[in-house]
DNA sequence: GCAATACGCTTGCATATGCAAGCGATTCGC
DNA sequence: GCGAATCGCTTGCATATGCAAGCGTATTGC
């Protein structure tokens, strides 16, 4: 716990944990989504043809498959993803963002800016900023595919 | 999503995310117990008297305060924690690591140091983590009580 | 002092999530 | 080719968590 990698692992998960809680509250009050339903959708756009299947969700956001099953149904009533069967392998389900949907990320998104903004905004110099960009792109080297 | 502030922002929550899962599996594998449950341990641990009431354990976590309530249930059962009444204020339960407590905090820390090194270790340089302690403690500014 | 308010904790209900089993589709071994 | 193993998805059950209401305690306004 005087280890540097112990106490910044600490920091990093309090930070982020912080981070999340004030992001969940707006998002929730002002786009009725969840932090987990706006990464969904963001993963959706970050992906090459725009969609992805259900396992690969679950991969990429850390949850079960049983969680995509069950976050996709009520976002796909309310128009914002849809669903495509693949023509080869008729086990894959793709999740596909609507129009709607990728209005919403959208909106979402700027939400996500803005507070991006208050997090570091009036604390931290751009080349920090930078410095901190290549910390995390490297931290993030293990993980497969990425959001940013 | 092309500002250096949201791009930041996605990693640093992918990132903690990653990290947070790999801790949880070794920690129910290991330790039987939750990264939440370390976290309760590690906050009694860090704060000024060695306990604290549960609505202020709610605040540091990020959770409700029926979360505490429920989480600390089974874990005075096994003996990892115990329950103080404050003599002036009747309201007030102090939770209180007992010796098992810090036993097993003090087992988790371990791990949590040693994916912590996995984490950082061959990819930074040791004057990069102190910039990036230095980063993280600054974004930690407006919370209050920090572990770290 | 006493009523009204605020506070800390707990509990009922609703939602979210993981695990394991089940189902249908595909691929592999031979 | 065909049975066996694998894979993707869904569903039943158990656990975790938040919100709102309830309960007992303390503080405040007067």
């Amino acid at each position: 716990m005087t280890d540097v990698h112990t106490t910044n692992a600490l920091r990093l998960l309090q930070v982020a944990d912080d981070f999340r809680a004030g992001l969940s509250g707006e998002f929730s009050a002002v786009h009725g989504i969840s932090v987990n339903e706006f990464l969904l959708l963001l993963h959706l756009e970050r992906s090459a043809a725009n969609r992805l299947p259900r396992v690969d969700l679950a991969r990429r956001m850390h949850v079960s498959a049983s969680t995509i099953t069950r976050m996709a149904a009520p976002m796909e009533k309310i128009g914002l993803i849809d669903r495509e069967v693949d023509k080869r392998d008729a086990r894959l389900v793709f999740v596909v963002a609507t129009h709607a949907g990728r209005a919403k990320l959208s909106e979402a998104l700027s939400t996500f800016s803005k507070r991006a903004g208050y997090l570091f905004g009036d604390r931290c110099e751009d080349e920090e900023m930078d410095q901190f960009a290549s910390m995390l792109r490297r931290l993030m080297a293990g993980t497969g595919d990425t959001l940013a």
